[in-house]
RNA sequence: GGGCGGAUAGCUCAGCCGGGAGAGCGUCGGCCUUACAAGCCGAAGGUCACAGGUUCGAUCCCUGUUCCGCCUACCA
């Protein structure tokens, strides 16, 4: 017996927290970076450090874990870089809130003790995710995290803003950008969500100065009218070709705007004339800059309208449209107004309705970059996968506009611009400038603005690895292998990775991109940090441990789909987590030490298929993991240790194991069994990484973490495992015979308990004497008491019969069973064998398959034409004798 | 407006290069067979959305249609 059992059924919470600790304590997550050769590198897809584990996290860091486990099961040096984000925008609101409800807010504070604040909270609270993290096993380098705003990473983000300035890559300038009057800041287009809208459509005619006539143009924002500044039809436009007014009377601010002709206006759209209002609408800003125009800003960047917006000054926006539609309407000049569905823009972290809106901003001038992104997915420096993702890159890179990265918050990378009080020059330089490099002016102050959050992150895969200094890390794990990340970032965060990547390292950020499926909710929603509609992954692991979520996980990480979750799915996979426990509970049971494997000529069948099985699942699991096809490993994984494992080999050597057979036959399988145990835990332990390493300590012969131990045929110790066909071939055939028999007892109603006896007639003289050979195997898994091979046909008196390729197996039912329902059986066998063969045997008349088909396709259809006539015409026979000797009863 | 993805068993979904439709859950029947009832044995259940086309052969490739989802977009 062996030295250690495991208890009945696998307790995940306690095993969970002791080796956690343990690898953790063992430094086994640790990247070398003392080597020369090239690692095997991930950087994480760094969570927000308001960030509470979700869905989405859970599949994206299961995934980057399993990879990470297994490279180093391959032995490579694996660094998984970690660390979090500062999240400027939502970790501002976060604390904003919080001073909300302590009756303050950070003009009180100000701007020093409010970031003070925010460091404070983020040393209270900023670790949540990272433990969360560690529950879900991920096997980061800890020792190496980074944040986003920490003293390095700030740094390179100084230098890659300084450097990009003097390259005339980043530039200020007044532009219309799109605001949020909620946050109060300027957010980049990305940063824009739309939502289809129901909307109006209002036609306010605009009159000309004589009084009599005008133009009439068509808005979704009245109140914008404003801060008109002109009214614009097509040059092309017949209905205006004889229009004499230069000019017409701005309503309800009686002011005369001039009549200007351009191209952008579409003839086709409401009468053709369109209201330019420069300050608000970014085509309109284009439109001025060509015919000199003014702007007018009548919306503030509080949302309510400005001094300039006259008597409604002071107004909410959406106010002030109600009071605008209602004058327009006693003025007469409104002409309709009409439903109009269009797409309006909301703020990506707090949903108010974006602002179009002219302000002074940052931008990087994104074109010349974004080429070079191009260019290197382009010529595979750099592999999307799936690949359909490449399309969707090169279509957002190809059309790129500047990325406005300045944003009017606290939280984040200060800009490293400074303005002279002298003469208003502007000094962009790493560290706070002494004095003015023009004027000598010692008073400078620095720009208040800070950057895109995504700016920071941009720069993660080196700003991480110590960059601007020439770092070991760099060079060991620059570019890093692959980054695993979902969909929703890829223009966020991989794109421009792979711009300043590729700008400041002169090299791809990373080999791959594995481009993952989301978790969305129930109503097909996508979960987001903001959304609110978040479940926690860690109530399911808390109820079922992290393996089986796990599993699960990957389980249904098929590309190109997304993952619903489900605690009923969990459950499912909890159950094989307990399988494979019992499974080992079992053959622990027996092990005692570890045994040589015997040359397979010494094995029994059982034990050689079981070989051939693992081999099989070694090669295709490993060929799905290295092609990112995660549901296709854990498919294998799963149908290997229960379908095979379990229900077929472990049942077959019981009496080995149980010492009916000799004392040879035993150490053989249990060397079988060692080696299967051993070599399954260390395919499941990328997957599963706590349940494999319990075991993995229970099994005699292993020594330290399965961490350290070698994949399956990779080492000098274990010798990979041949393919053994043959042994699949004839085992299929046991398989065969066996499950007839099965299949015939719960068929007709027998219950397992009573043992029947078996007549086989083998098909061939290699079936003989393979189910001669074993009886007792076919016995013992089909509950028989007694197993007969006959060379004859002749169906048994009374008997049922169970038709399979390699034999015909009969098990007489005297007095049993009533034979109308072997009859029915029988003949529902009949008629399906029937149609089958029908549409065979139609497929080799049909001249043109013989002819065009490829000869092993066509040969293969023969063989089962063959194996079909052959089937049917025993059934057949089985019924006529029914029929005519057991007659009914 | 442009683009992408999906439609396969009651449910949730696999199905790589076109060559006899799969899993899990659920359902039905039978089992406390000394690893596991979180289990074991067996079964039923599908016009692979619809219409064409290519092919000897289509769930798979092409075209179109319908429905659903997503991304993207400066027509007011």
């Amino acid at each position: 017996m062996s030295s250690e059992t495991l208890e009945k059924g696998y307790e995940p919470q306690e095993v969970e927290r002791r080796w956690y600790a343990f690898w953790e304590e063992n430094g086994l997550f640790a990247a070398r970076e003392e080597d020369g050769a090239p690692g095997y590198a991930i950087v994480i897809p760094p969570p927000n450090v308001t960030g509470v584990l979700h869905m989405g996290h859970a599949l994206n860091n299961t995934l980057q874990d399993i990879l990470c486990r297994y490279r180093r099961l391959r032995g490579d040096n694996v660094l998984w870089m970690p660390g979090t984000d500062h999240a400027g925008i939502a970790t501002q609101n976060v604390v904003e809130r919080k001073l909300a409800q302590e009756g303050t807010d950070r003009h009180a504070l100000g701007r020093e003790r409010f970031i003070a604040e925010v460091w404070a909270w983020r040393e209270k609270f900023g670790g949540a995710i990272i433990r969360q993290l560690k529950r879900l096993g991920a096997s980061c380098d800890w020792a190496r995290e980074r944040f986003t705003m920490d003293e390095g990473l700030s740094r390179a983000v100084r230098q890659v803003f300084v450097d990009l300035y003097r390259q005339g890559l980043i530039y200020r300038g007044f532009y219309i950008i799109n605001w949020c009057p909620r946050c109060r800041t300027a957010l980049a287009d990305l940063e824009v969500e739309h939502e289809e809208t129901d909307g109006r459509l209002y036609h306010i005619r605009y009159p000309f100065p004589g009084g009599k006539g005008g133009i009439t143009v068509a808005t979704t924002r009245p109140e914008t009218m404003l801060g008109d500044t002109a009214v614009a039809v097509n040059p092309d436009d017949e209905r205006y070709r004889g229009l004499t007014a230069a000019a017409v009377i701005l309503p309800l601010m009686q002011r005369e705007i001039p009549i200007i002709r351009d191209a952008y206006v579409d003839m086709g759209f409401g009468t053709g004339g369109l209201k330019v209002t420069p300050a608000h609408d970014p085509n309109d800003f284009e439109i001025a800059r060509r015919h000199d125009l003014p702007s007018v800003k009548v919306i503030g960047d509080d949302g309510r309208m400005t001094e300039a917006a006259g008597r409604f000054a002071g107004l909410d926006r959406f106010e002030c449209r109600v009071r605008v539609v209602q004058e327009l309407t006693e003025a007469g000049l409104l002409e309709k107004s009409e439903p109009h569905r269009h797409a309006v823009g909301h703020c990506y972290r707090c949903k108010a309705a974006v602002e179009p809106n002219l302000s002074r901003q940052w931008f990087v001038r994104a074109r010349p970059l974004a080429e070079k992104a191009i260019a290197a997915v382009k010529q595979g420096e750099t592999r999307i996968i799936p690949e359909n993702w490449a399309a969707t890159y090169f279509d957002w890179l190809e059309n790129i506009r500047d990325w406005c990265i300045s944003r009017q918050i606290w939280w984040g990378h200060q800009i490293p611009a400074w303005t002279c009080a002298g003469c208003g020059e502007v000094a962009v330089a790493l560290e706070a400038p002494a004095a003015c490099p023009r004027c000598g002016e010692t008073r400078l102050t620095q720009e208040e603005d800070v950057l895109d959050t995504w700016f920071s992150s941009a720069l993660w895969p080196f700003s991480t690895m110590g960059w601007p200094e020439e770092t070991r890390l760099l060079k060991t794990f620059y570019p890093t292998s692959v980054l695993v990340t979902g969909f929703d970032i890829l223009f966020f965060w991989v794109a421009r990775m792979m711009m300043m990547g590729l700008h400041f390292m002169q090299a791809v950020p990373f080999r791959d991109v594995y481009v993952h499926a989301l978790v969305r909710d129930e109503d097909g929603q996508k979960m987001s940090k903001s959304k609110g509609n978040v479940i926690d992954p860690i109530d399911i692991i808390d109820r079922h441990g992290t393996d089986a979520f796990r599993f699960t996980l990957a389980a249904f990480a098929a590309q190109g789909r997304d993952v619903k979750m489900s605690e009923k799915r969990v459950e499912g996979y909890r159950n094989f987590i307990n399988k494979l426990w019992n499974a080992a509970r079992f053959a622990l049971m027996h092990i005692d030490r570890r045994r040589e494997l015997p040359a397979p000529r010494a094995l029994s069948l059982p034990d050689r298929w079981i070989l051939a099985r693992l081999s099989r699942a070694v090669a295709e699991s490993a060929r799905a993991i290295d092609a990112y096809r995660f549901n296709d490993a854990a498919g294998v994984l799963y149908a290997f240790v229960w379908h095979e494992v379990c229900d077929w080999y472990l049942e077959a050597i019981k009496p080995a194991l149980h010492g009916k057979l000799d004392a040879a036959a035993r150490d053989r399988s249990l060397a079988v069994l060692w080696r299967v145990l051993h070599d399954t835990l260390i395919l499941l332990h990328p997957f599963v990484p706590f349940v494999t390493e319990e075991i993995w300590h229970k099994l005699p012969g292993t020594q330290g973490s399965i961490m350290r131990a070698v994949f399956p045929g990779d080492g000098a110790a274990a010798a990979a495992l041949p393919p053994d066909p043959s042994a699949e071939a004839d085992m299929g055939v046991l398989i065969d015979v066996i499950s007839g028999i099965r299949t015939i007892r719960g068929e007709m109603g027998i219950p397992p308990g009573m043992a029947l006896e078996a007549v086989v007639h083998p098909a061939t003289a290699e079936a003989r004497s393979l189910i001669e050979d074993h009886r007792e195997l076919i016995a013992n898994l089909a509950r028989l008491r007694a197993l007969a091979v006959t060379g004859s046909p002749e169906r048994p008196r009374a008997s049922a019969t169970a038709v399979m390729p390699g034999a015909t197996v009969f098990v007489p039912l005297e007095g049993i069973i009533d034979f109308k329902r072997e009859r029915e059986r029988l003949g529902k066998e009949f008629t399906r064998t029937e149609a089958e063969l029908a549409s065979v045997a139609k497929k080799l008349q049909n001249q043109d398959f013989l002819a065009k088909a490829p000869a092993e396709v066509v040969a293969k259809v023969k063989d089962q034409q063959q194996e079909l006539a052959e089937k049917l015409q025993k059934i057949r026979a089985n019924l006529d004798k029914i029929n005519t000797y057991d007659s009914p009863s």
